[in-house]
DNA sequence: TAGATTGTTAATCGATTAACAATC
DNA sequence: TAGATTGTTAATCGATTAACAATC
């Protein structure tokens, strides 16, 4: 069904999240389908480009009447790997770390926290919802065990690194690195940053070059 | 000394941030100047891509001697508004709200936050650090009262909308969002979305297609 | 069947990269 | 001055939009 996966450009793969979500909206919404037309009035990309975006991955629609929604819902799930469940790991325990433990939304998505990971002696042993705080040495030792599949870092920007290089050697599949540094990782690991100082600055210049 | 601004793509506007944290680690190290080739290597762009960015702000190099790094941090700066400071408010004082309102780095770099606002009648009054919890039925108050510039918001997806309308209301000048939704509003208020699942679930797809 | 809408090719637009004259 | 490197124009590349034949 799918189409060579090497050749999606980024572009495309980001804008599948937002499919995945105005689908279920529409689900909710008990409407069974939709037009790319429709869809491009309530998502905000052209008929043409969400078309375009589809057919990448295969041929969901049907010429006079336009997608299943429920079917096409589905599909979008299976491309991001939703139907499947992935065992996560939290590195830094401080008040970031610990949000992202206790956001039960990603659960539902299907990545269970195994565990967090912290260097400071006080916060090993505690327990965030069920979610138990271990000290940071027996990282690499516990990803392999309990086959993990993600380490979400969520250190200082000085420790993000280390904290990534241990991670790598306990076989990790993917990073998903809150801390504000470009992590260097082997090409088969795969790394999605969320720089929210970045994202802020970026609010910081579209304030001050709005109006004025 | 800067060319008209709505001319900038957010392509452009996406990657100063980056700048400017390259040319802090480069001062750090305390790296003086630096060419644009040299700058490639560090930071991973095209030398090419590197000075036309720059030139859509302003001549900030030197033919043959490249850039002065604390100018062009200075400057880079000053592009992205951050030798400002703004009144922040978090709305929403769940973990993440929490954990946004105790990461100290925003305020060192001039995001100052002056309240929080929840409708748990149980956390209103409590504080984070300084930072006291407000009913958010106050909320449009307190902005105009305070001259708010940005409000943050960390409430789950439902309320997010009508959250957005208040501050709106209050005169806020920008929003930045963390809530699963993209907000409605006016032409003039600036939104900044920061979509966690969106994030992760690029994540999984990378993941699930990277070998294989 | 007639109307609607897809899948897909072609055209356009915008962003990135290359090239080089200007100049420090 | 000679060498280095910018600022900027031109060429290329990639992504988006438009168009339309295929077909449900």
């Amino acid at each position: 069904m799918e189409k060579d996966s090497a050749k999606i450009s980024m572009a495309v793969i980001r804008r599948l999240p937002k499919y995945h979500r105005y689908l279920k909206d529409l689900l909710d919404r008990n409407i069974t389908r939709i037009s790319s037309k429709e869809l491009s009035k309530v998502i905000g990309f052209t008929a043409s480009q969400i078309r375009q975006d589809l057919n990448n991955f295969g041929g969901f629609g049907q010429q006079g009447y336009g997608y299943n929604v429920d079917a096409l819902y589905d599909e979008i799930g299976k491309i991001l790997g939703l139907d499947k469940t992935y065992s996560t790991i939290v590195i830094g325990a401080g008040n970031l770390g610990q949000a992202i433990a206790n956001y039960t939304n990603f659960e539902k998505s299907g990545f269970v926290p195994k565990a967090m990971f912290d260097m400071n002696p006080k916060l090993v042993g505690l327990k965030i919802r069920d979610i138990e705080i271990h000290d940071i040495d027996t990282v690499e030792k516990f990803i392999q065990e309990h086959n993990i599949d993600i380490g979400i870092i969520c250190t200082p920007g000085p420790q993000a690194q280390s904290v990534a290089d241990r991670l790598i050697k306990g076989r990790i599949k993917g990073i998903w690195n809150f801390a504000p540094i470009d992590l260097t990782v082997p090409d088969e690991i795969v790394v999605e940053n969320v720089h929210l100082s970045e994202s802020l600055f970026t609010l910081s210049f579209l304030l001050r070059h709005n109006q004025l």
